[in-house]
DNA sequence: TCGGGAACTGGCCGGATGGCCAGGACATTG
DNA sequence: CAATGTCCTGGCCATCCGGCCAGTTCCCGA
């Protein structure tokens, strides 16, 4: 069908994990219709993979903290989160305390900061 | 050689371009080796894209704008943000609000994910 | 059986936040 | 010059936030 009309795609590669990189490279260097970019070429898209040793261990959120993260992440006010997940207020303070507490934040912004800047919620 | 005992790779895609997005996705879901993210599976490595052209709008936020967003995004109060850039703590508000307007955002944590998400900061 | 963690709820309170009103200074452009 | 836009400041006020105290149910592991 569109062969002709698309040319390669460019790829460009940004991964920490140098098994990784090698691997991927390996992988997408073999598909028809893409290619990878040379150093400094200007790609289409770029792969990109944090370095999995940033994340020093797992930070143990409870599921119900990530509950409320993913809707704090959502721009939901404690009484927005009570309602969606069907608890009280106070049990929101509570988690999102937790979470403070635990993602070292000083406020529910600087938490979701951290959170997604760890990887733990995708904005 | 290198013992393939290395499960599937899992791949996201942050594609602005849906047609990019489209062939991408095709191309690479028929890799060996490579399987595509679910919507909020954790990937190993993401391929982003973003188109300049995707965001002509580009959002007019004034250069005090992204100072104080800048500063949001570290988690500080409007107390901070106004001793760090030497104005009232009323101006940081107006700043906020400003931001809270041009973003589309019910509150300062909501402006932070919105503004990352559409890459005028990053975190 | 006796912790202990997770989840949940309540009250209280100081401070932060955001919306609204008002104003002035300063530079760029028509 | 006048207009526009940015930046700055002030007050007022309802609401929200986060921290503190307290308690209750579960369920799991020592």
């Amino acid at each position: 069908m569109s062969e002709d009309n698309a040319p390669e795609i460019v790829l460009a590669l940004e991964i920490d994990d140098p098994a990784l990189a090698d691997r991927l490279a390996t992988l997408l260097g073999s598909v028809a219709g893409l290619r990878l970019a040379a150093p400094g070429e200007r790609a289409a898209a770029t792969v990109v993979a944090r370095d999995p040793r940033s994340m020093p261990d797992d930070i143990a959120l409870t599921q119900r903290e990530l509950d409320v993260l993913a809707l704090m992440a959502e721009g939901a006010s404690n009484k927005m989160i009570a309602r969606q997940l069907g608890i009280s207020v106070h049990t929101v303070k509570f988690h999102v305390g937790s979470l403070l507490d635990k993602l070292d934040a000083t406020g529910r912004t600087d938490a979701v900061a951290h959170a997604a800047r760890r990887g733990v919620i995708d904005l």
